[in-house]
DNA sequence: TATTACTTAACAAAAGCTTGACAAAACTGT
DNA sequence: ACAGTTTTGTCAAGCTTTTGTTAAGTAATA
């Protein structure tokens, strides 16, 4: 599932150094002492990196924050790495495992068969396998929202009851969750962002898949929840020091409520960026959006785009 | 399920320490006067630990945490050492009395502090040094469990803001479901059980440890989330043939209306052991639990002995 | 021209190792 | 209950290994 794209060796080191957190000269002295990561060159010598070269220094950065030395790790292939870091990171009895056989696709079915069934077993192992398998926007891009999306519209056809529903969105909750919780301990240096949602929200997958996105680029997210009042995130954001806040918004009541809270917020917080609205209602609210210059991110990649943008100033 | 990898010396001391919550310091020291844990060395004399490795000596914490004292038991075997700690922990868990409760305290401390401060990520590491110290079960009733009321004695004292409350309320809820998925792969062929709450209840953290707990036990559970139609509920129980319906009740609204359910329930399902119904609430309805012969649990530990009454007389 | 990247070499902080010592906690015999 | 002994976690000193950072000089880029 993923494209050709992450095979084109094209980003330069600067780059590579942005979106891992590692600086240039220590991925350099990786490559030399180590032969971590060698990347392709360009005719007059400028190192070019694929996706997957990022991806794997993602993985040997988490892996020394989970204790590892770069010496002993760096000449581990991808999996290995993989399956070294969700050791580490949690002390889970089980870590996930690369499925020898099968394609995505595979998944993606058995997941929607494991739904039909309420196989919340099959359902779990074919979300774990999916992660081992996908980098892990791939897997949120390519795996998880089509599958939420295919939840809905089952859902909404009818072919599927109720609780099959609530019972998927569990186990996709969960995963989410896990996600979350293990990007967290890798990032504790990241620049700091608050993610919820106003009062009349309601906790949304989406919004949760967002914090994913934002801890894999390298951001210190704090999830406060659905349905806050806009005077407590401003106080939080204060108190720690937040350099943005990301408002969920998918509920079309109280526009108008929700504007003035948000433009309340923009005058209490104390942010360094901008306001980030993001849900399926965020383009309701262009006009304040416009006012307070908050930016709106109508999907997950214009997301990570955004987030990419800020991070990329920051350092 | 084990690979070929847990073999493999490959873990450094500093990993070990921090997958056990033991000092690398005392990790040496067990191993220079005791002889308890002999590592592979790297070229460089490095200790490098293998899974086993890890294994025993997370055993050994145990059996010291149940009393043992280090030097009579370092150089038992895998086999004796787990053989021990099983009648420990499970001769502890009525008579409590912890010797080392110094750190569990600090611990507790740690995650005080971290949600006044609205650090999550100190909270999810005190909440997993948690796990990593105590039993399952340990961690539940003298860790979570307390922190929980806490939190909530906190919050109606006033000393805690709503957003400090809801914060620390998702870290718990994140570790949970962690907890949740952990077991779910060690346990796909235990008597099934569906725990989920009726209409008009809300989400519980309570809930959520009756599911961990059911799972330590042996049972595959299915958590259907909550605000769930009774009869989507017997739809799902006859399904996936569950032996029992645990029914979390803890709004005491509805009282009437929830008794008719309960009683529909035990009628249309087919299920081979009694609903269990637990939650605050749950005295409310003695005399429906009398009529359909559903078990009441209070609380946690009533409910681990109801489920291990009832798993014993599966097996 | 100012910035970024490349290579090589050197340096210094961090972490590991061993040995030895010490003090608090736990145990023992009276 | 209490004094003496043993157990055990912790720490320090001195050494080695590992690894991030910096500097210097050159080349490419915009």
């Amino acid at each position: 599932m993923k494209g050709q794209l992450s095979k084109k060796p094209r980003h330069l080191i600067q780059v590579v150094g942005r979106r891992t957190g590692i600086s240039s000269d220590v991925i350099r002295a990786w490559e030399r002492r180590y032969n971590a990561v060698i990347s392709e060159r360009t005719q007059t010598n400028r190192r070019l990196y694929t996706d997957d070269d990022i991806e794997k220094l993602t993985l040997l950065k988490r892996a020394i924050n989970a204790g590892r030395r770069i010496g002993d790790i760096a000449q581990l292939s991808y999996d290995d790495l993989f399956e070294l870091v969700m050791g580490d990171e949690s002390n889970a009895t089980r870590s996930y495992q690369r499925p020898s056989t099968g394609t995505v696709m595979e998944l993606f079915d058995e997941a929607a068969l494991s739904i039909e069934e309420m196989n919340s077993n099959k359902l779990d192992t074919a979300l774990s396998n999916a992660i081992a398998m996908l980098s892990t926007t791939d897997f949120l891009m390519e795996f998880l929202k089509p599958l939420h999306t295919y939840i809905n519209d089952e859902c909404s056809r009818g072919s599927l009851r109720y609780i099959q529903e609530k019972f998927a969105k569990i186990s996709l909750r969960n995963c989410l969750s896990n996600l979350y919780t293990k990007f967290r301990s890798a990032k504790d240096d990241g620049p700091r962002m608050i993610i919820g949602s106003l009062t009349s929200e309601y906790e949304n997958l989406d919004t949760l898949m967002h914090i994913v996105v934002a801890q894999n680029i390298g951001w210190d997210v704090t999830y406060v929840g659905s349905s806050i009042p806009h005077d407590e995130m401003t106080f939080m954001a204060n108190k720690i020091e937040a350099r943005t806040i990301v408002v969920a918004l998918n509920n079309p009541r109280d526009i108008a409520r929700k504007t003035y809270e948000i433009k309340t917020m923009k005058e209490q917080a104390d942010l360094k960026d901008n306001i980030v609205l993001i849900g399926t209602q965020a383009s309701n609210y262009r006009q304040i959006a416009d006012d307070v210059k908050a930016v709106i991110s109508q999907d997950l990649s214009s997301f990570r785009l955004t987030l990419e943008r800020l991070y990329g100033l920051i350092r």
